[in-house]
DNA sequence: CCACAAACGTTTGCGTCGCCAACGATTCAC
DNA sequence: GTGAATCGTTGGCGACGCAAACGTTTGTGG
C-alpha cells in the first residue's frame, strides 16, 4: 500500500487555466468520439452551422466566422462537397472566390450532426444544474469576446 | 466593401465545448508567454507546485497527481534537475522508483512561476468580477471532477 | 493605364500537446 | 519460484492550430 494514491495538490486544480484545458480536454473528446460515430468532424459542423444560419460565403469568410484556419478549411470543404453537403462554385463576381453553398443533404446532415452536439454538451455539463450551464456559458463567452476572436485575421499586421 | 465581417453565427458561440476550447487556448498561450519569458513550461510549475505541496514522490506519483503523462515526465524531470531545481535519487526502498525531492532551487523558481502564474490567471479573467472568477472556477472544477481525471491511469484496464 | 498592393484558395510543413506501445529492470502476489 | 504488475525511459503517432509560400485575381494610386 505504501502510499495510497495522493490526488492532485489543491493548488493546482484551482488554477483556471488547468481547469480549462482539461474540461476542453474532456469536452472535445466527447463530441469528436460521438462525430466520429457519423464519420464527421468538429469542424464540419461548424461550417455547416455557420452555412445554414449566415447563408453562402467565400472560403474566407467561412474561415473567419468559424475560426478555422484557411489551410484547413480546404480539407474540410472538400469532404463536404465529396459528400453532397455543399457546393462550391467560383464566384462569377470575384473568380478569386468560391462561394460555398449549403445543399439539402448538407441540412439533414447538419441536423444529425447538431444532435449529436447536443448530446454531448449535456453530457458535459451533466454535473451542473440548468442555471449553472447558463452561467458557465455565459463566463466563457465574456472570455471568448473580451481576448478577441482566438484567431486573429490572417493579415492583421502587414 | 461589398460585406462587412460578419461575425461567428450565435448559435456557434453559444456551444460550451467551442467556448472551452477558445478559452482553453488563450489560457495556455498567456501562461505559455509569461512562462517561456523565464525559459520555463507549464508542466514545470505543475511538478514544482505539487512537489512543494505534497512533497518528494515518485516519477509516476508525480505522473498521477499533475496529469502529465509517464512519458512526458522524463523531459520535464530532467530539465529541472539540470538546472538544480530537483533532486532525483533512486529510491533505496524500491530501487525500480525514482524519489524526486525539491531543492531550495526549485522553490525560489516555484515562486518566481508562481508569481508569473497569477499574473497570467489575471489576465486572462481580467473580464470578470472576482465573484464571476469564483463561480467559473467552482464550475469548471465541478466539470472535471465529474469527468474524473482527464488523463485515466496508465494501467486502468488489464 | 499600369505598376503595386492586397485578398483568395491551395499546398506543404512546422511545433505543441496528449497519448500509446514497448522495453529492461525491479518488485509483488500466489 | 514463477507470473503479474509497476517503474523509468525511448520512440513514435495523430490531432490541432498555425505560418509561409505560390499562382491567380482584384483593387488602387500615381
Amino acid at each position: 500500500m505504501s502510499t495510497p494514491p495522493e490526488p492532485a495538490p489543491a493548488r493546482l486544480r484551482a488554477i483556471p487555466s488547468r481547469l480549462l484545458a482539461g474540461s476542453a480536454l474532456v469536452a472535445d473528446r466527447l463530441v469528436g468520439e460521438r462525430l466520429a460515430a457519423e464519420g464527421a468532424h468538429k469542424w464540419h459542423f461548424a461550417v455547416l452551422l455557420t452555412l445554414a444560419e449566415a447563408g453562402p460565403a467565400s472560403q474566407a469568410e467561412l474561415s473567419r466566422r468559424t475560426g478555422i484556419h484557411r489551410s484547413d478549411m480546404v480539407a474540410v470543404l472538400n469532404e463536404l462537397a465529396d459528400t453532397d453537403c455543399v457546393r462550391r462554385d467560383p464566384d462569377p463576381a470575384d473568380r478569386r472566390r468560391n462561394v460555398v453553398t449549403l445543399t439539402a443533404v448538407g441540412r439533414r446532415r447538419l441536423a444529425r450532426l447538431d444532435a449529436l452536439i447536443r448530446e454531448a454538451q449535456d453530457e458535459l455539463l451533466a454535473p451542473l444544474t440548468p442555471d449553472e450551464r447558463d452561467e458557465l456559458t455565459r463566463l466563457l463567452a465574456a472570455l471568448a469576446d473580451h481576448h478577441g476572436p482566438a484567431h486573429p485575421g490572417p493579415d492583421r499586421t502587414p
